[in-house]
DNA sequence: ACACGGCTAGACCGATTGGTCCAGTGAGGA
DNA sequence: TCCTCACTGGACCAATCGGTCTAGCCGTGT
């Protein structure tokens, strides 16, 4: 897994987002990471001074780019409003059935439960902020009569569709979702 | 917090629901447990044989029984299934600033993220399952055209909207959610 | 040819983890 | 009165935690 021409802090960056998301910031040993992504401690503590800490924080970003990125790749060619959320769900249904469907949002695995620390969760709003902003631009593109609301509407069904679709191990509900979404209105 | 003449075992039950909602499974430590129940580690092995992990099954059952009892509160004085919605959301905005707002949802905090034991994943969706069940009762008792579909979709919301709320530390994206659910026409 | 510096490798550290074990302790029944 | 047993209190344990530190590897510039 993750192979091994990738450079060690890609490699670590990696490794880290997906073992956070399976098992939680407290969930993953140092120890464990670093025999998943083949890469001594010393690594590490060179490329993150700070430690599991700093590579969290980098962790969660790099997942929350692929995020952001799978968004604009469904909205740009899109249509409609609607055909955006369509494929989005899409994605994501089958980004889950890949991921083993146990898995947590990267971010809330990775920063909500990390360590107290205040930066922690500000930075994870920050990420979804980027989320539901992109969303909101589409939104807009499209002439949607209230763009903002409609973004944080479809952030929660993805997010609580993620976690039903997680307890029933399968990704319908996720495929579901676009017709729960009141902007279903067809202009 | 969590006053002393409880029994020893309640008084684990409920910190430790308290203490695995605001850090996760893995991120409370026996110890810190222990010292907030203020009960010796004897007690905790008396009461619960295989430690922590029976504990924790026993402190999300304990929490999911408080929502089942929030859910039938909120719809069985209503005159309609709308005003239970409005109301459960109300009851849970309240809920959300009492805890602090960092708090995560009780059984995914504590059941998700714990060991990979698939007993633990088993045991959450049996818990989320009561939930939605209990929606679908009160929303078949008020004839709703699609119970099962309105409880999934009330779900997601809650689950998302909780989640949106937190990182936004405003319950405000809770007492909204009523007025994002498609059964929302006023028959 | 040599020195420099980014990077790797892993031994080592004290603290803390979840868990075991047993000697009390004290209320209730005989 | 004494026995019993559910329960408490905490010493103790190996394992693991996150983190530090230093020795050396190796590509690059001069």
């Amino acid at each position: 897994m993750t192979e091994r021409p990738l450079p060690t802090k890609d490699r670590l960056i990696r490794t880290a987002a997906e073992l956070f998301q399976r098992s939680g910031y407290h969930g993953v040993g140092l120890s464990e990471l670093l025999a998943a992504a083949d890469a001594p401690k010393g690594s590490l503590y060179h490329h993150f001074p700070n430690g599991k800490s700093d590579l969290a924080i980098a962790a969660a970003t790099w997942a929350s780019d692929g995020m952001l990125r799978m968004i604009a790749a469904s909205f740009e060619p899109a249509d409609s409003f609607m055909e955006g959320v369509e494929t989005l769900c899409h994605k994501i249904a089958k980004l889950f059935d890949k991921s083993g469907r146990w898995d947590t949002c990267p971010i809330s695995a990775t920063l909500f439960e990390g360590p107290d620390n205040t930066s922690f969760r500000d930075h994870a709003y920050h990420l979804y902020k980027g989320w539901i902003s992109e969303v909101t631009h589409h939104a807009r593109r499209f002439g949607l009569p209230a763009p903002e609301e409609t973004a944080d509407t479809l952030f929660i069904l993805l997010q609580g569709g993620w976690q039903l679709a997680r307890a029933r191990q399968s990704s319908d509900v996720l495929r579901a979702l676009p017709g729960k979404l009141p902007a279903a209105k067809t202009d």
